[in-house]
DNA sequence: TATTTTCATGAGTATTTATTCATGTATTTG
DNA sequence: CAAATACATGAATAAATACTCATGAAAATA
């Protein structure tokens, strides 16, 4: 007969094995927080199903049948091996922190200042950041989780998209009154600007100006650092216009601390994503920390949605006279 | 974790099972004649509950995870060991006849003439018929199902009520006309009346004639037999007036073979119960049986109860002229 | 580039499961 | 004899299961 003709449901299953080792559906009714009633109806139905008597009732007790006998260690091995199973797998699982690698600049400026968030919504999770402004290595470097900054195109990892960023130039308050109003974004060319190190994903000076409509021959000269969030921070010291990447500068353009020049911006061709290899999404914890980081990037993202809609700071100030 | 609150349904770890087996989620519906769909959803079920990724996907095909490596064998064992311990006590329980044992009279009047029909619907079940009018001992004899006279008290088995009989006597048309129209009970004393021998549980004409109103001293001579089954042949024979209990005569009176004497009659303090080891009774050989002599059993109830109420043959012929 | 393959997903629906409650039955016990 | 014990049974009901269908997405293939 196919066996699966004769599958009973899992928790007949389980009263069964209970009741065996109990030898009484009253007990077993017990343990499994149940009334005696529903015993009764779960052990009579797989009785119909396989046509075989497990019980020989007696008064105020029962004894199993010789099938029983033969029936019983079957069910009960399976339920214990399965226990054991996942709970090995569970404490592999639970072992260790939850180790998670970014970009230093998106550490310090997105995650950290976030991060309490998740601690408090998990607290039995224990999170390690390990900030590289290198492409780690999955297999050698023991991380379980990662936010990269990419096209998300990373063969045998799983990529969801986080946040999707813009660029424009910020400034200081006080640089802004330094050099006074610039009139177009050509203007800029007469400004000290703050460069970073050529790097092919991320947005360039001449890419931007090229996005505002000007054609540059030579850039000006200015000081150049390693990563933007450097000349970001370079630019937060007064000294001169970054290029920004939006989920950089949320905080700091809500603090006042820069702002943003011009109604022209570029969304970035790199995103970031939260990264993790094939099959490792659906652990706990790494599932419990991508939905957040989900979560806390629906925000962000709408944040920087309307920091590229809204009217730039000069726009601004040139309708308001 | 509580094993109960991580046990799937069981499809759904069937699926899991088959999707294992075959690497691919299509594979599977086929198998097991669903859908994709289907097993898609039945995987991301015990993935969900066990909080396991089970399956790698990749385009075109699926892997295992290493959770799952661990997991497939314990349910794939399981199966099929319940599978083999079911198919083991299967055919055990097919093995040989199904062996009946009833009282020799009962089986000729009653069971042989119906058995017709439980082999056209049972065709697969060899039954044996073993008479005897001794009480058999199961553990002994070797019997499944017995028929038993008697008051339904045997510790150890499971009896069920067959059927409920009337006693009342009963004599050949050819005996009726040789003796003319007995008046009253009391006249049937000139006549020679078929005894069988004592016997605790079965009605004597004592009984019945104490019923009737009838003070006795001393019965008539007559044959004695060594059952109530022979006293009746003899009385079809035309050698007397036989004691006769319903489940013995229903054919013959309908047939008109003998003619019931006297609105006279006694519920039998004995009835026929069918009867085997307590817990035997779901054999599904066993439970057909029993099932089948149910069905048979009302049927002829309903003739005994009508024949009990009936007006007797001496009555009718009261009232008709 | 269009097509094919294969898993995912959500909505919908019929069926099954998983009980509970109320009551019955058959011993046993006090 | 009344009460206690313990399983059985049927009706009722809520929840879960077990799908299907339609569609989408992401490769691979032709």
């Amino acid at each position: 007969m196919k066996i699966l003709n004769r599958l009973p449901p899992i928790s007949a299953l389980r009263a069964f094995d209970v009741a065996a080792r109990q030898l009484s559906f009253t007990k077993a009714a017990e343990v499994l927080h149940i009334t005696q009633s529903a015993v009764s109806h779960q052990i009579r139905h797989v009785e119909s199903l396989w046509g075989i008597p497990l019980f020989e009732r007696r008064n105020r007790q029962v004894t199993l049948t010789r099938e029983a006998e033969a029936l019983v260690p079957v069910i009960r091995e399976f339920f214990e091996r399965l226990d054991r199973t996942l709970n090995e797998l569970s404490a592999e699982e639970s072992k260790g922190p939850l180790r998670v690698s970014l970009l230093q600049s998106f550490a310090f400026k997105w995650l950290v200042p976030r991060l309490g968030r998740f601690n408090q919504a998990h607290s039995e999770i224990d999170v390690w950041i390990s900030s590289s402004d290198d492409v780690i290595d999955f297999n050698a470097a023991e991380v379980d989780v990662a936010i990269r900054l990419g096209l998300g195109d990373w063969p045998g990892l799983h990529a969801t998209l986080l946040l999707t960023e813009y660029v424009f130039p910020v400034c200081s308050p006080e640089q802004f009154e330094r050099m006074g109003r610039p009139q177009t974004p050509e203007k800029l060319l007469k400004h000290p600007l703050l460069y970073r190190y050529a790097d092919d994903i991320c947005a360039k000076w001449r890419d931007w100006f090229a996005d505002a409509g000007v054609e540059v021959g030579s850039l000006p000269p200015g000081t150049r650092f390693p990563s933007t969030g450097m000349a970001v921070q370079a630019a937060i010291d007064g000294q001169g216009v970054a290029l920004a990447r939006s989920a950089h500068v949320e905080d700091d353009l809500k603090a006042g601390r820069l702002i943003k020049l011009f109604d022209v911006y570029s969304p970035s061709n790199v995103k970031y994503y939260v990264v993790c290899p094939l099959g490792n999404e659906q652990h706990p914890r790494v599932a419990a920390f991508r939905e957040w980081l989900l979560r806390e990037s629906v925000i962000s993202q709408a944040a920087f949605d309307r920091v590229g809609a809204a009217k730039s700071h000069l726009k601004q100030a040139a309708a308001s006279p």
